[in-house]
DNA sequence: GATTCAAATGCAACAATGATGCAAACTTAG
DNA sequence: CTAAGTTTGCATCATTGTTGCATTTGAATC
């Protein structure tokens, strides 16, 4: 699957910009920051352009945000179309990476009487299996 | 329980804007976006002295962000401070009012091999019970 | 390959949110 | 009441994101 692949999925035009950032994500396998992003770009984008890019990807649900303490907004693509119930997102407090948990089963909650459940998010924070491994050995 | 007394507990000055905003906050068993807060306030503060309150109460955990799609922001305060464990969120799809489930249990999650969890956020989101009998009536 | 038209880009301008330094005002302990 | 340390309000600045508009680009058609 390359970028182009994804953008005539979507039924969408072939800019350098949009191809870039499809790029990007698709060469890694964790949540990255727009800066991430921007900084791997080839070309610096104005940033009107970068925004309605991603605006577009995220509308048609090629990326999507993980908003972590409030603050660090990470961007991760989307694997599969049919992911309708969503995955959790694993943070770690120590390197601050982002990983969508998709083997992860989201859980049946127990909502009080009255309540109607349509989607849940969920984030888990703590330590990721390098940084648990470098703690152990000190 | 009054604002003077949660801000003598944690140690805090009885200062005009932090006394407002936390009886306001004591005052309902919603989640409250800034904006509801200020216009609910009796003098309208400098936006830096609401800010820099809004740090401090957040900084000492008496009041806690909510982040919805990544853009509805919502404070909630937090009832006891024994509450490690963090508690889930609920969202309501039609009428937009955020409340803290603090009676939802927090499950176990089982995470990948290597993975070890401090905290979860969870935001459920749905149809609150106010909303589920509008819509049943017609 | 050239033509065409809608869509995307880059730029300027603007709005919202939040931070910082500093003088003035306030809180509270003595 | 007074003194010392906090907090406030103001001016200013930085960041993030949006909008309108002229220009450029993508890709469908000839």
């Amino acid at each position: 699957m390359k970028a182009i692949d994804v953008l005539n999925i979507h039924n969408l035009k072939r800019t350098s910009c949009r191809e870039g950032i499809i790029d990007i994500m698709l060469s890694t396998n964790q949540a990255l920051s727009e800066n991430d992003i921007r900084n791997q770009l080839s070309y610096n984008f104005d940033r009107t352009t970068f925004y309605r890019s991603f605006k577009t990807l995220e509308e048609h649900k090629i990326i999507h945000k993980i908003i972590i303490d409030n603050q660090i907004i990470k961007y991760a693509i989307d694997k599969s179309i049919t992911d309708k119930k969503g995955h959790a997102h694993f943070f770690c407090n120590h390197c601050h990476i982002v990983k969508c948990l998709d083997s992860v089963p989201m859980q049946e909650i127990q909502l009080p009487d009255g309540y109607a459940e349509d989607e849940i998010d969920i984030l888990i924070k703590g330590t990721c299996p390098t940084c648990k491994k470098k703690y152990c050995n000190h």
